[in-house]
DNA sequence: GTTACCTCCGTAGTTGGGTACGGAGTCAAG
DNA sequence: CTTGACTCCGTACCCAACTACGGAGGTAAC
């Protein structure tokens, strides 16, 4: 272990973040994630500020960002460009809001759904049939 | 024309739904759409139910579902097995509820950036570094 | 100082979600 | 009754995002 606070190999930040080792590196690949210089003839460590980046971009993309869309994101972070930045921030935020909107109504239809579904007494008349006829469809 | 009501060939349900005729035919590969009866040595028609269950299916893909995803919520359809389906869109909505949460999260972050992001003055120390830092990923 | 496990790097394979193509059949307009 | 657009169906190809593999070299613990 090298003196530094925070530092572990690739394997460590692989178990920090919970990210394969190898989708780690494929992601340096795609510039999403900076490869750290690596001591001649030795092995790169990485800190805290990695796991954090690996976080954001799984749940970035959980939200449903693509790895493209998730690199624009952190684009934001290197500072330059700072009005190309805001318009871009700008633009996911509308992207963030109409996604918002969405699940929303795809809330308000399940939950309903869910309320309405008492088919205990009689298991052949469910409801769902009627409530996902016409109303999905408007998300 | 048929003389039914809604009658539609694959080209028009493919415009009317906006979803090119390939995809159609792949979603009925893929069970996520019926294939119609084809009459003997004719043409197979569709009509407006094809058309929501087209929006639906994109809806929820854009709201980061998966097909095999939007398979299970289109199960609910079928009105069988009522107490599976409830299950399954209890477990939906708890999907989902957790998206609209990060989705918050994000737009938060993303908004007191662009409010921030007052750099006309001095192009070179943009406020958008250190707050992406240990934020974003709290998403 | 060797053993076991790691890193590095390259290339190849997989899965999900389509898209493109091509030949044979269908149909409506002229 | 032919022409042009469309359908059907199969197969092949494509892109994104991984995932697996393998050989050469580093390194930590005994």
């Amino acid at each position: 272990m090298q003196n530094e606070v925070n530092s572990m190999t690739i394997g460590g930040l692989s178990k920090a973040a919970n990210v394969h080792v190898e989708t780690i590196r494929y992601y340096q690949g795609r510039g999403l994630l900076a490869e750290p210089e690596r001591p001649p003839g030795g092995i790169r460590r990485y800190d805290d500020h990695a796991v954090a980046r690996l976080h954001f971009i799984r749940s970035a993309q959980w939200l449903g960002f693509s790895l493209a869309e998730v690199g624009e994101l952190l684009k934001l972070e290197d500072g330059t460009h700072c009005d190309e930045a805001r318009a871009l921030a700008e633009r996911k935020l509308d992207d963030v809001s109409q996604k918002i909107a969405g699940l929303r109504r795809m809330e308000a239809t399940l939950d309903d759904l869910v309320e309405r579904c008492r088919c205990s007494d009689d298991p052949q008349r469910c409801p769902i049939i009627h409530s996902l006829h016409g109303k999905l469809h408007t998300v």
